[in-house]
Parts: C-alpha cells; structure tokens; sequence
DNA sequence: GCGACAG
DNA sequence: ATCTTGTCGC
C-alpha cells in the first residue's frame, strides 16, 4: 500500500496524480451488486475550512443495515482547487477507513474516478492508496458534458471529455437530476451503475454516502460545539 | 484574455 | 463544501 505524500504546492500535486495515475487497474469487473460490503466515505468542513470531519459507514450490501462506522478529525493543509480535490480529504479519509474494524469491501465515495481532467480524481486516488475496488458518484458534471438520461429510474447517458466516455449520468429516481458515476479503482463502468441504482433505491444518492454523509455532519458539529 | 471548475 | 429566506410540492 502506498503511503499518502501532502504536496508542496499545486504543481507537485498534479506531478503526485501523473505518476499513480498508472496504478489504477481498470480490467476487473468488480463484486458483484447485493453481496458483500459496501462502505461510503464523506467529509464535512466547518466554518473557518480549517477543520475536516470524514466519516465511513460500512453496509451490508444485501440489507443495507449498518454493520461498522468511522470518523477521523483532522486539518485541511490543502486548498480547494478543482482537479486537486483528493489532497483536501485523503489523509482524514484514509485515517477513518483504517478506524474500521472490518474489511470496507467496495467503496463508495464523493467525486471522481476517471471522470478528471488528468484521469485520476478522487476515487482513483483513493483505490490505488488502500488497494480497494472504489467507485466515485459525484452530484455534479463537473466539467464534462452529457445529454440529459431518459427520465425513467436506471436510464443513463455517457459522460463525455470529448470523444472519451469517462463515466455515465445514472437517474437514480424519477424526477431528479442524475448522478454522475465514474470508475475509480478494480471496478467496470457498468459494474459501477449497478451498484449506484442498488444503493440509490429510495433517494437519489446511494444509501452509503447519504449515511456518511449524515455521520461526518453530526460528528462535525460535535468537534465544533 | 475570459469563462468553467468534483467537494 | 458552506452560507441562508422564502417558496414549491407531496
């Protein structure tokens, strides 16, 4: 396992993603949907930006019932600059899956995989540092465009750099904007929307990163109070 | 040079 | 991400 190196600068960092870049193993499928663990990660900032709270919360894959969860409290070193997302959350991220008692199984996280400017957003990065199968569902396109999926739950339409294919817009429910689904790490792009729809059967992010989501809050204003 | 820009 | 009133809809 690779061990996390904070960058100097923004130029170091893009050099950081160039180099692992080549660790990201794209040629296997993946666990299959409904088996297994499923863990999701999240952070949350406070006021000043300087505090982060990250949460893990593992999930049986079948009940979806809550079966281990981790929080770690830490300081962001590193700015906010789209591309370079991964270097604000890892090290507090990585310290709250190594909290957890149990093996992740398949992550779920905020942001990117392939879907970045360099190929290697925040689910790559993250993959290629814990060796975990990793998928990236992001809420927004960032820079990349795509035609609106067809309005029924489980339509998806490609994600697109370009010619290039680097993740796909899956409407988790009627009604609601799409999710944005990349590959980060030891999973397919298909694997990776089945598993989303899976885990989004009630609302429209999947259930893992709604119950990180609520963890790292919560535990955020705690840290803060 | 200007606009866009995961969380 | 986070700051935040009112507002639309179930």
């Amino acid at each position: 396992m690779t061990t996390f190196h904070m960058p100097a600068d923004e130029a170091e960092a893009r050099a950081i993603q160039d180099s692992l870049r080549a660790r990201v193993v794209l040629d296997e499928p993946g666990p299959p949907p409904g088996t297994g663990l499923v863990t999701g990660v999240d952070v949350a900032y406070d006021e000043k930006k300087d505090v982060v709270v990250a949460a893990a919360v593992v999930l049986d894959a079948e009940t979806l019932d809550v079966v281990d969860e981790a929080t770690a409290v830490g300081t962001v070193t590193f700015p906010y600059v789209p591309g370079l997302l991964a270097f604000r959350e890892m090290p507090t991220v990585l310290e709250a899956l190594e909290s957890l008692t149990v093996d992740p199984g398949l992550v779920i996280c905020d942001g990117y995989g392939l879907a970045h400017p360099r190929r290697f957003g925040l689910a790559s990065h993250l993959g290629v540092l814990t060796g975990l199968p990793v998928i990236g569902v992001g809420k927004n396109p960032f820079t990349f465009h795509y035609e609106a999926p067809g309005p029924l739950r489980g339509d998806t339409s490609p994600l697109l750099d370009g010619e290039d294919e680097v993740g796909r817009a899956v409407r988790t429910q009627e009604g609601t904007k799409p999710v944005f689904v990349s590959v980060g790490h030891r999973i397919s792009l298909d694997n990776a929307c089945a598993h989303t729809l899976r885990l989004a059967r009630r609302f429209r992010q999947p259930e893992t990163t709604r119950r990180a989501d609520a963890l790292c809050r919560q535990t955020l204003r705690e840290a803060t109070a």
